[in-house]
DNA sequence: ATTTCTAAGTCAACAAGGCTGACATAAAAT
DNA sequence: ATTTTATGTCAGCCTTGTTGACTTAGAAAT
């Protein structure tokens, strides 16, 4: 099962005096299907060492993007949520109910716009985020640590220029850039 | 939480004989957590293109992985898809069904061992995997050319590092970088 | 040669987590 | 007073993952 991928020498050609193939290897068609295949590998591995602590206590990975961003965004409404996921009203509500039926997320009735609910953990929500984000920091510690800063400002990089638009506005946080 | 996400300055710093802390501050939490908000919106983006194609057709993400590897691994057996995607032979058997009933992929019986099913692509399973893995190198295409050689280097290099031993000798197929 | 193991395929049942559509309520906006 | 918005919910459907059981054909081992 091997080989039959080098069989795809970079395409560019001489072109004039102006860009060199070589300055291009990085963009042939081999190089970018290497991008996605480490992309799908690697983002199954990252999501798996959550998964399994998630599954011994009946929960999914739907609940980890929840909980997550409940407890990183002070203050998030339930739309903010829909939006951060991208998922819809439904979808959101059925993980959501299970979280508050088992106490991991409390709401509060916004100030400015009584209508809206803000989520926010409780202590054990806090400690189960606490015990699935480890398992993935610890991941993406040891990748960065032996990359180097260098490596990792590229990955950074290269991932946000990924996202959509819309998507490069929700990164990051509260307050950040 | 004031720092740029993006704009990533590494930290080289002149080190004495100890390490000191701000050499590290790529790897403090507040930037792993960003770290993983990045995998998640970037993967998000990076399979919405494909999915909607998908849609069109009356298939899933799960058709698209199959086809993908099944273009890219020639000679690929049943067991060996399995072991790429990380499935089950049913959840397997059930995609892998549909797409011969609809005549984009086709086996043949192995040669070495009659047992196995040899699977490849007919010229419609090599149209749809075309035109979805376009959209994602094009994608990844901008990203590359947009953040430069070095960055695409450190991407690739943290997403590798990222992955479970046993995945590691599953990317590229044949000799990778 | 017979037994055992393996590759593939299938049936059935189940669960997670997406989706749409329809509707209800409370509060805000107009 | 009316309309719009934020939230919640019911019902039903789909994809894609899971287990478990069982079959067939061919390879391997005894």
């Amino acid at each position: 099962m091997q080989q039959a991928n080098r069989m795809n020498p970079p395409r560019p050609k001489a072109q004039g005096a102006t860009i060199r193939a070589d300055q291009r290897l990085f963009l042939t068609d081999e190089q970018l299907r290497a991008g996605v295949e480490l992309l799908f590998f690697a983002y199954r591995d990252f999501t798996g060492d959550p998964d399994r602590i998630l599954a011994e206590r009946g929960y999914g990975r739907a609940h980890h993007r929840a909980i997550h961003f409940i407890r990183h965004r002070p203050g998030l409404t339930v739309a903010g949520l829909i939006d951060l996921l991208g998922v819809t009203k439904q979808s959101l509500n059925r993980v959501l109910r299970q979280l508050i039926a088992d106490g991991l997320v409390e709401q509060a009735v916004g100030e400015a716009d009584r209508r809206q609910r803000i989520l926010h953990l409780t202590q054990t929500g806090r400690e189960l985020e606490a015990s699935l984000s480890e398992t993935q920091r610890e991941r993406l510690r040891r990748a960065y640590l032996e990359a180097g800063p260098e490596a990792v400002a590229g990955f950074r990089e290269v991932l946000h220029r990924m996202m959509d638009e819309g998507a490069r506005r929700l990164v990051g946080g509260a307050g950040r850039t």
